[in-house]
DNA sequence: TATGAATGAGAATTCATTCAT
DNA sequence: GATGAATGAATTCTCATTCAT
């Protein structure tokens, strides 16, 4: 479960704590490597700062990922997951529904693995392609509890669609948004509108 | 009018014509960074390929712009205007308003202006602070578009609230969504979904 | 009459009323470099600022002086003049003559100037030799003074050599030293001191 | 003991075999810039040029001194020693002891780096503090010189103080002077007149 | 595995100098 | 004379990557 205000930092700690296996060096060169990808960008991140701040020499950043893109690959592969669980929806609590949703994004990845699947989208494939991911799976969620909540009477797919695709545009670029404007949005405020407009 | 589909050449070119003034060689430098920062992002491009495509010796970018953060920096002061006109709201369209608000967003920019924007926000404090004002401004023309639609005497103006920064989030991200994960949003369903959801 | 507390500023400023038919243009710029090389050397010192500072285009620095060396030698050859005059000295007063001398170097040229002799004569031929030359004239200055005040016993002209030298060494660099190195020193301490030493 | 005409090759050659862990690229690099900052100042010198004197790829001299600067403040700090020995003076022969001072300045440098310490003071506050304490120890040693070689209740403080300083002064530049105006001043001389000139 | 020196291509930036107007 | 845009070689500095140990 996430917590919206929970620091990369203390993520990544406890991240630490739950898979001991991991080679410490390995762990803290992606726990680096996540810190500064989200502060300045992955271009603007030299290997050398990865691993001062991992506090490992610089060749081993090459003995466990040979090139850079490596580092960004395996953070995406290993830190971000898209969960493709059943959705448990209650019939009629269309807002309840989505508010959970939104609480419990079907990922599970750091706040700052989320702003490195945004912002790092652009340039490498396999970052974009795990953020469509993440993007569908969001819809085809938020869809599948609007449409539990809602009346028999269909129709109205397309204004469902439409719905969803608003939450999930909402939920996933509600932490860029305030870190980029400064302002903030309510999750809940949201799924209780969203809800309402389908009534 | 925005044609989403106008190349980023196209629209500077004709916008040369409006400012025959502008020196040659620094409106081509310019030029040139607005489609290599929308192409492949700013950290990525080197100031040797933007003379390049302009066509201007290496040292005539630095001439204009003494450091190659100027050239972003002027591009955004230069090429997006965030438009602070009044608003045309119809009183009791709410959902018109938004449509035409959607449609028309409060920014005079070229596409390429646009993803630049949005994606080199981090990059530097000016361009965030243009992408934070456009923020305000579609929240401002929301807000007023919902409040004049809404029976009079209303008192949940968080719902509002919620509402128009819901709007401006899916308006501003919808081009990046689009382009990221493939998947299409359609404003004007936004738009009415949200004029509901205050009914 | 050097003022040896007087700026650099305050010198060029009423040597420039005292010449009016100075082309302006090309006396700010001299000026202005005057007082860069002192400063920042002349290595340091780009044609750029000197333009800057003068308050002329770039352009007209190499009207004047067609290669950026021609700026240095310019302001040697026209703002350091090693005077040849006739020493005035008083038989058997050989502190007070170097004290008089000390007061008044054979040599026309400001602070700045001063040290732009010191610190380039390293690096340009013209430099050295201007400096070469007033090194010579105190020396020659010098030794005329204390010769005309030692009683006629001669055979001591290595010491009187010596002491021209030295009283050299000391006039020329005390200010260099002042500014490197903090400490002063009080020429009319030394002509006391160097006169005293051949009795 | 110094040998002036030792060259400053030779004279790093002997240290290096007194550090033999220094790793060989950095001690060449500062060799090769010790040699070009001697020969043709700190400015004038292109990273590159040290390099490849050096005998080393150009990034190498990056990897050990990031800045150029670098380069110099190391030199510096590892090849000049101030030594601030006690001083070793004969009661009642002052001339000996100046000219011993003379002979052996407080100062453990190669010829080039004495060039350096004088001619690069301006360049960098850590070469001119250098030099200061250079110029503090001389004249802390002439004073004590001196002290001791006049007779007990001598109360004119100031003229010893004169006197140390001048020959600090004329020793520090010595070098200077007689690189630039080829004249040459016996040290020894200079020695026994200041001794005289406080009897 | 682990390390940090070594490498060199390439990036940003500087700057003297030219030149058309 | 006066001007500032234009030029490009040179310079400082960066950085991914290699490699011997």
């Amino acid at each position: 479960m996430d917590h919206p205000l929970q620091t990369a930092k203390a993520w990544s700690r406890s991240r630490r704590r739950a898979r001991p296996q991991d080679g410490d060096a390995r762990t803290r060169i992606l726990d680096a490597a996540e810190e500064l990808f989200a502060g300045g960008g992955y271009e603007a991140t030299p290997t050398a700062r990865i691993a001062e701040l991992a506090g490992v020499p610089k060749g081993l950043v090459f003995h466990y990922f040979p090139r850079k893109i490596d580092v960004l690959v395996s953070l995406v592969d290993e830190r971000t997951v898209v969960t493709e669980e059943e959705v448990e929806a209650l019939p009629g609590d269309a807002a309840g529904t989505l508010s959970r949703l939104a609480r419990g994004l079907p990922l599970r990845a750091s706040p700052a693995m989320r702003r490195i699947l945004f912002r790092e989208a652009d340039t490498h494939l396999s970052v974009r392609e795990r953020l469509g991911r993440l993007n569908s799976e969001i819809i085809r969620r938020a869809r599948f509890a609007l449409e539990l909540a809602l009346p028999g009477g269909r129709g109205d797919a397309a204004r469902v669609e439409a719905a969803a695709a608003t939450f999930a545009a909402v939920l996933l670029y509600q932490e860029s948004i305030c870190l980029l404007t400064g302002h903030h949005i309510d999750p809940d405020a949201v799924a209780e509108l969203i809800a309402n407009a389908l009534h």
